[in-house]
DNA sequence: GACCGGGGTTGATCTACGTCAAGGCGCAAA
DNA sequence: TTTGCGCCTTGACGTAGATCAACCCCGGTC
């Protein structure tokens, strides 16, 4: 085997996963179960899929058949129009659950696009409803999960609903941040993984809208902005924009 | 007893219901069940409430659970900003289930307000989460009908995120019609049980541009108004309405 | 039958954000 | 080192929809 790489490329591997010592599973689906408990979630969720940067994990009108957990990295949903933009739906990270749109008919409704090198966790969704059904605090824990979901929806739909462009801005840092905080990463420090475009797409503004009011936060000291890296100079700053409509 | 009306009032009665010998089985919850599994969930769906014009099922905040199957009648959710402006974040009609957004606090996320006269049927949330451990199909309903709500609400973020204001209310007016269909009324003409503020805030538009847009419409012979009655004329003008973003 | 008030319409004007356009920065490949 | 290409920034200008304001319509109440 002298020509042969020492390691084969891992695009395509299958690796073993288990819940029951991952980092993650105070913010994923294990959250809240008994040690036994989540070994029964060891037993369905025994693969993770490497995405690489620009890959999907599905994609709109792929058959249903696995939510996926966050392991590391970063992604959007997102939808292509019929006029070929890109529309973006949300921003996924370590911890969280993806897949979920799926289930109401057995095809996903939207990309799941890594915005880095990813992994996640492979959820046969039959053998989760299967063991949801024997297991009582993880069908509690799985219907939370989706309850998030919804309320989480609804929350951007009251900021495009009712927010301007700077509120929009500030309640977008301020939900990375906490959402960074809650993974034990920097709530004043961190990079982004998107582009202004998709920042834009997701937040219903233009590109250019939202460089201005970045580069307007800078002025004002409530941010620090090179590129994609942000700092957070003054949270109260950013927080005293939500709920003042001029 | 003669002084005694025949009836007493029924604001607060608890009426017995059933699924299997309800006309609205093949929206709701019962879709797909069988007969003996209908008859499962008649065991733990057994009262009704009527709710007046103007009351809540539930307010934002109220411990959660049970959820609510509209019967009758015709619903919003919302929810009041500290400002006191209210929010609308949806439209429901019979045979939707309302409340999921409970789940995930245990308090519930926003207010379910009634529009007219309606009655709900409760859905005491531990026990369906125990019918559904125990019927497998009764389960994975139950999952869809999460799921849908997740997959509608991105529909509106989008809506939200990239439409303009004659192309939101273009695609208001075709959601509704189809939902009516579904529901054996009219596609073409049909009331609107909510004020153009209601509309607007749902649409992130404000009641006048509602208002200026119905007359639009109703110039271009696309629809006929008057006040809350709608008859939609030309179904495949709306239609061509959505996706021309010049 | 007169009154009243909430909802709806319509016009005139204002403005936040979009659009168009010209550069600039930083990274990767040549 | 140069070149090219995303991605970002910034300015000048245009416009969809908000705001402000007047008025109307209709249903309920006295």
């Amino acid at each position: 085997m002298p020509a042969q790489p020492a390691l084969k490329p891992l695009n395509t591997d299958q690796l073993k996963t288990v819940c029951s010592s991952c980092s993650l599973r105070e913010l994923c689906l294990p959250m809240g179960l008994s040690e036994t408990e989540i070994e029964r979630l060891d037993q369905l969720v025994s693969t993770r899929r490497r995405i690489k940067r620009g890959e999907n994990v599905y994609r709109a009108g792929d058959p249903f058949a696995s939510l996926y957990a966050i392991r590391s990295g970063f992604f959007k949903s997102n939808v292509i129009l019929e006029d070929g933009r890109d529309q973006v739906t949300g921003f996924h990270m370590p911890g969280e659950i993806v897949g979920m749109d799926g289930i109401s008919t057995d095809r996903h409704a939207c990309n799941a696009t890594a915005l880095e090198d990813s992994e996640v966790c492979v959820i046969p969704f039959a053998r989760l409803e299967e063991a949801s059904r024997q297991v009582r605090s993880l069908q509690r824990q799985f219907h939370k999960v989706m309850s998030r979901e919804i309320v989480r929806d609804q929350g951007v739909m009251m900021l495009l609903g009712t927010m301007r462009a700077e509120e929009r801005l500030a309640a977008f840092l301020l939900n990375l941040s906490q959402r960074f905080v809650a993974r034990g990463y920097s709530p004043a420090e961190f990079h982004l993984r998107m582009t202004r475009e998709e920042i834009g797409s997701y937040l219903g503004l233009k590109l250019e809208t939202v460089s201005r009011i970045f580069s307007k936060f800078q002025d004002e000291g409530l941010i620090g902005v090179q590129q994609k890296h942000i700092r957070i100079l003054h949270v109260d700053g950013l927080k005293a924009m939500l709920g003042h409509h001029t």
